[in-house]
DNA sequence: CATGAATGAGGTTTCATTCAT
DNA sequence: TATGAATGAAACCTCATTCAT
């Protein structure tokens, strides 16, 4: 009884959501969706009662496959560089595989239509990752910052450094690298 | 000689759009603008022929009101580090004191209706930034990063710092100077 | 499996559009139709994607049905004035039963709103009357004419007795019987 | 006292918005016209209080030039064939040096915002053709007909026959000749 | 009187959501 | 549950007309 939703049809869904938003932006039709999920107009509101909860899923959806691809082979082991390294390159990594899903990402966080909740949620499985910039502070290898400050602050210079690799790709690399580069320096303490 | 397109009406118009735009996103009826600009619907396209318009100049304007808070004081006889804590300290003081405008204009950056001439003059007005860090690199004074990316990166962290400040009222002074230690520290060469 | 695009529903918007049009011109607004026709202005869309597309398919059906009345009796094996006059009484009568409709295909025929493709649908039922001119022609019986052009003369002596007839309701069928000599007169041969 | 307004700017408009009538139909705005006229949107509402009372203007005008087109030379003194082939002539000939005149006259009569008066005022100056008619019925040179509905037809021929010249400016003259043909072979006794 | 900005009632069309099938 | 037709509230924009200058 659990499920008796079809869970195929409603990743149909999200999958056109992603692929419409990015295309049209936020405000494209529900229709459209539907239309690329290959399914009928109204089946997408069996799955999601409204189209904000659908922009709520979405997000969710799509933090939490980042959060799998930065935490697979998280380095526990290694130091905090290593590990900071790591999210950077996984994130940056997964941006450039799923451009759209990237993209869709930053429109709907400035949406304005996003729930207390889905925000909590989608910061949830990164909290290994907050860990370690907590022990680093504490250890003194990193500068003293709020860790949310922290937070916000490497992921608008991921987002940056993503859409200017997307704009620049045959330079992508070399924009990934000093992405980082500038982060570290500045967060080195001293 | 019939009445002249009023200069007083045309800012109406234009910062009703900002606030509606701000609290309602992009989204927000045309109506919702000329009703808070105490104007009748009809005269909102006397001024701007289209929504798309409307929006374009919007981005303009704020662009260079940003500028002129920016550029006014500019300490050209300055060292790098004090020309570009000058120009943080100001673009951040500006968006404290118009919040409404700075949101806007993150919306509008993301939202795929500027023209590429909007784009275009709206970066005009910070040549001497670029100049100033194109100097501080040549002089070995800043680490050897392309322009462009510098400009994108300063961005994204000022950003993050308006909206940490945002939420954050009571630490704001702190973050402003922590978010530019951080980005100094990373463009510093060495 | 859903509701089928109901037939029945998308005469009532066609038939709706005839009243309409008629009464008020091609102007009319779309909502008076969909009022008229007893369904939401919204549905009106659902099977017409456009108003012009409406206007052609309207002006499509009428032409149909005009020929329907036409050559479901038409008198093959009759001589040519016969045929002729079968054709002018069957097409004045069905205006007379019709005024609405006869109406509005002048209003459509002189809109600028159909497509080629809709004039020559419309003229295609017709083929049958244009034959028995050619021959009539080609054995002599009329005056060497060219063919469009003595279709076109013909149009426009029934439209001027119809519109005649409407406004002298009492003598209209003597106007009928005098508008076929004056035409029938004027073909003649020699 | 007679006229403070410029009879000048008042042609100005009269002729613009058959100019744009012609080309973009009845329903173009007031706006065209005024601007194709060369003079302020409003000032066409000093002119005319109303659209309709243009669009009657317009009318009214336009039956005025034709009938001095028609009536400068007409044959008084000649018989009937060859008054009313001027007449036919005339018109024709009218049409084709003012296409969009001729055009806009039709667009007028299909378009239901006539008032009587202007129906009658631009039936007025044909009088004498009337009268000649008359006279010829009287005689028993023309096959009895209600008046009108001669003059109904004739126009409808000259329709006719004028935009199929338009659609085949080589044939013109002959599709001229042979209109009036067609016309008075139907109204020739016998 | 001339001007053209201002007005606001509509006009067509879109779209999230509902509901008959 | 799946479907897609049906709905009707907007949305953006146009335009005849008014009126301040």
């Amino acid at each position: 009884m659990a499920r008796p939703l079809s869970d195929e049809k409603r990743r149909a869904i999200l999958n056109a959501a992603a692929e419409v938003f990015a295309e049209r932006g936020i405000g494209a039709p529900t229709a459209a969706i539907s239309k690329v999920a290959g399914v009928a107009e109204g089946s997408l509101f069996t799955y999601f009662a409204t189209k904000d909860d659908l922009m709520n899923a979405l997000y969710r959806e799509i933090k939490h496959e980042v959060a799998e691809s930065l935490m697979l082979k998280f380095p526990r082991e290694q130091d905090v560089r290593i590990r900071m390294l790591h999210v950077w390159d996984a994130y940056v990594h997964w941006a450039t595989r799923h451009p759209h899903r990237s993209k869709v990402l930053r429109q709907l966080q400035v949406s304005g239509r996003l729930t207390k909740e889905s925000e909590t949620a989608g910061a949830a499985p990164f909290v290994e990752v907050m860990e370690t910039a907590k022990e680093a502070i504490a250890s003194g290898a990193l500068r003293d910052v709020p860790l949310d400050f922290l937070a916000s602050m490497m992921d608008a210079q991921m987002e940056a450094t993503i859409s200017f690799m997307a704009a620049h790709p045959k330079a992508a690399g070399r924009y990934r690298a000093l992405g980082f580069e500038l982060l570290w320096n500045g967060l080195n303490a001293q």
